[in-house]
DNA sequence: TAGTGTGAATATTTTCACAGCA
DNA sequence: TGCTGTGAAAATATTCACACTA
């Protein structure tokens, strides 16, 4: 979760995405509205919402979806496109039961009917503008990609430390100072701020963001931000991510070893004390700062 | 909820694609009934039973335990590790349980100890070859960068289709052509792959690098890979984690709303037939294939 | 005394498996 | 007949809370 997802060690909010889970009952949970709202913190209602990992892979389902429908193909079974998706069809089902009920038995989901649901859900009917902080080599690449999806989260904004940058045009917007976060973000209504500095000055670029009227933001700086409570954070993190693959090349090496010696084996892990080699994950730490 | 706990998603939330992932497991560990596994296993048993969440927020211990070091600090309580990382102590303290007991108990653990374990653990005691597929703006990125890890995963590879480009040095490294992949994986002895190219090639380079030996994929192009059994997948998808941000944007104006009115429940979905905007969202979808 | 390590209690996700509808 | 929608079971993951010890 990418990883994402949110961890809430307790606080916990109280998500209401209506579900539409029996067809009927127009309001039924509006009621709890009524005092969860109002009990405080230790309110942990949580009403009927979608689960984090099932909004993630909606997402997924919807890029299946697009391509099907670029194909001209109308109607899916579950089983489709769940192949399409990678995952079971099970699952699948589950995911789009948190939306509603939008397919037909027997038949399948109308390919547009469950686009536009999904979209809905996802709140894409609407354009989430976007800012760039840090134009390096990876905030390059992302105002440069051409000018963001043309719909959906265009790219209004692009900030950076270093003058020589400032009024320059990448991917067609002229980069702007750091220190006029706060003021550009609010004049262009930025939703979606992307943090593509180094970790030395992330923090302060995210609370510039955050003062800018920013809530969601899009952590490339490997660094754990500190947010308030109205304000989402989604970290990618490279070398995480390397190092992830990293423990299963590992992993699989031991089976394999286990597999075949089975006796002999000097004990796990490499010799000498206890300190690894240190320095060489040092460097992988900072894999992604200039990224 | 927490803001900020974004990172380490728990199960999968964020990015993990295991396409042929098959949900079997059988009986995992259950240590294989024929000894030699029985001394030793403290190591080996233990690496395949952490959990994939745990595994990733090992990855972030680590970085924050580096950071630690680096300031000289040489003993951290599971509370002051915890609160670096973005998680609770509980949750810290279980995810080290899983890879042994390096604490002290009313003191905490020693930063350089904890480093060693998590490396040992996450397989960083030995290099990983990285091969780069697509240099694009992304690709560059990656390439560029300082060279990647100086150490842990130096990039040794770089691959892309454009005749132009092929035999350029990017970040020090000579652009090899796409047909070479096989050859070249093999000879640099390349163990992890970076998918960095718009998603119509992507299916056709990976199984390029699954055929040149290479185990371990991170994948950027926005599509769901076909891979063998023994070949792990990651997935970094912008697209996604942007959507992902946008439905909370939208979740969050939907309490307030609901909170605010409370009446006038026009039940779930948009008018008229139901397709939203799916010209909208398609190009959303498309958005990072040339990233 | 302060803080780890962990069994047990919870909470969340995933899978099953099947009733019910087009 | 074929496939969706979903309770309910199973599997995972997260939190609690506390015994235990350096």
């Amino acid at each position: 979760m990418t990883a994402q997802g949110a961890d809430v060690p307790e606080g916990d909010g109280q998500a209401t995405a209506r579900t539409a889970a029996s067809p009927r009952t127009p309001d039924a949970n509006v009621a709890d509205a009524n005092g969860a709202a109002i009990e405080v913190p230790a309110a942990r209602e949580r009403a009927r919402s979608i689960p984090e990992a099932a909004v993630a892979r909606l997402a997924v389902y919807l890029r299946a979806l697009s391509s099907l429908a670029e194909q001209g193909i109308t109607t899916v079974s579950s089983e489709e496109l769940a192949t399409a998706a990678g995952v079971n069809s099970a699952k699948l089902r589950k995911d789009l039961s948190y939306i509603g009920s939008y397919g037909t038995r027997g038949v399948g989901y109308e390919v547009e009917v469950l686009i536009g649901q999904i979209e809905r859900t996802l709140g894409l009917t609407r354009k989430h503008s976007v800012a760039v902080v840090g134009i390096g080599n990876l905030g390059h690449a992302l105002a440069n990609y051409g000018g963001f999806p043309s719909r959906g989260f265009p790219v209004s904004a692009l900030f950076d430390l270093d003058d020589d940058l400032v009024g320059v045009p990448v991917g067609g917007i002229p980069v702007s100072h750091i220190d006029d976060i706060v003021e550009v973000c609010f004049e262009r209504e930025v939703t979606i701020g992307v943090i593509a500095t180094p970790a030395q000055g992330a923090q302060e670029v995210c609370d510039r963001l955050v003062a800018g009227g920013v809530t969601c933001i899009l952590n490339f700086a490997p660094i754990v931000l500190q947010v308030p409570e109205h304000v989402e954070v989604r970290k990618v993190d490279l070398a995480v991510e390397m190092q992830i693959l990293s423990f299963h090349v590992a992993r699989r090496q031991q089976e394999t070893a286990n597999a075949v010696d089975g006796a002999a084996s000097s004990d796990g892990g490499p010799p000498g004390g206890g300190a690894g080699l240190p320095g060489e994950i040092d460097s992988a730490n900072r894999m992604v700062e200039r990224l």
